[in-house]
DNA sequence: ACCCAGGCGACGA
DNA sequence: TCGTCGCATGGG
């Protein structure tokens, strides 16, 4: 007997220039892009967003249940953004496994919008490594800088008023491996620019394989990323969740340790370990947008 | 002006 | 193994 079957997966159509998704669930994209998970996305004055992420430029914007990729084809939907947004991931049966807590309930009223991007691995890991203590917006300005200094140009066409950041992808490990901390002065990144060095070395030469971090075990992963220098574990937790698709990892940062400490009592409720990375991002976004204080 | 930030490494006890 | 301190910089 035939039934209607419901919608799981997300379907992506062609119109004109653009891909139109429709299904999507749980994803709002300030949340999403704006949470501090990913630093090189812009909101344009008419409500869209534009970032650039392996190495491409894109111009994304929501309605309810649906996204549009402007400018793009299906066969770069299916390549990147995909998975970049992780659309074939059920948010819906993730945030009704972890409800039941009340405090919990609360953030996630907040922030059940965010999605956690799958960013490329050297972008996360050298993103969160420019994090440390660091200032959000002071962050964005770094890897700015980083990008117009050493990225290549995008693979895409760029409009005519993208800022210059997007213009260029992130660089390379390989590139930057052969620069020097004289060379990375005019980034301004303080005391961070010989840690990025030294990891774009250590992934340039083979030391360090991020694509095999991506199934090895946790703790075989962490231990890898903290042979680099100015990788300790919460630059090593983020990259594993930013970069490598680890979901289970739970950064602790000054906002995930006050939050844990004044509202969990130290733990996340059982039923949400499974997600601890997805949770993260939603306690992040709720303590910073309370201004959670001690 | 001042505080502090999605921490980490070095150092001493 | 554990607490403390300096680090570069600049946004709020």
């Amino acid at each position: 007997m035939l039934h209607v079957e419901k919608i799981k997966r997300p379907q992506a159509v062609q119109s004109g220039g653009n891909v139109i998704i429709s299904g999507v669930r749980c994803l709002d994209l300030a949340q999403t892009l704006d949470c501090g998970q990913a630093f090189r996305w812009t909101l344009l004055s008419d409500g869209r967003w534009r970032g650039t992420a392996y190495g491409r430029l894109l111009t994304v914007g929501a309605a309810p249940g649906i996204l549009t990729l402007y400018d793009t084809t299906l066969a770069e939907y299916e390549e990147i953004w995909r998975s970049y947004f992780d659309l074939d991931r059920d948010y819906t049966a993730i945030l009704t496994a972890v409800q039941g807590d009340p405090v919990l309930d609360t953030a996630l009223e907040f922030a059940d919008g965010i999605r956690i991007l799958r960013q490329e691995p050297w972008e996360a890991l050298c993103s969160f490594i420019i994090s440390q203590n660091n200032h959000v917006p002071r962050i964005k300005g770094i890897i700015e800088r980083l990008c117009i200094r050493f990225g290549r140009p995008v693979d895409s066409p760029v409009p005519e008023d993208t800022p210059e950041a997007l213009r260029s992808a992130f660089p390379s490990a390989d590139d930057l491996a052969r620069r020097t901390v004289d060379e990375l002065a005019p980034v301004r990144a303080g005391f961070r620019a010989k840690y990025i060095l030294d990891a774009a070395r250590k992934i340039a030469g083979g030391q360090i394989v991020l694509e095999q971090l991506f199934c090895i075990p946790l703790d075989d992963a962490r231990r890898k990323l903290m042979e680099i220098n100015g990788v300790g574990p919460k630059v090593a937790e983020c990259a594993l969740l930013f970069g490598m698709g680890r979901i289970e990892c739970f950064p602790r940062d000054v906002w995930i340790k006050r939050a844990m400490e004044l509202l969990f009592d130290g733990a996340l409720p059982e039923a949400a370990l499974p997600y601890a990375g997805i949770v993260q991002q939603y306690i992040f976004h709720y303590a910073r947008m309370t201004k959670l204080k001690l």
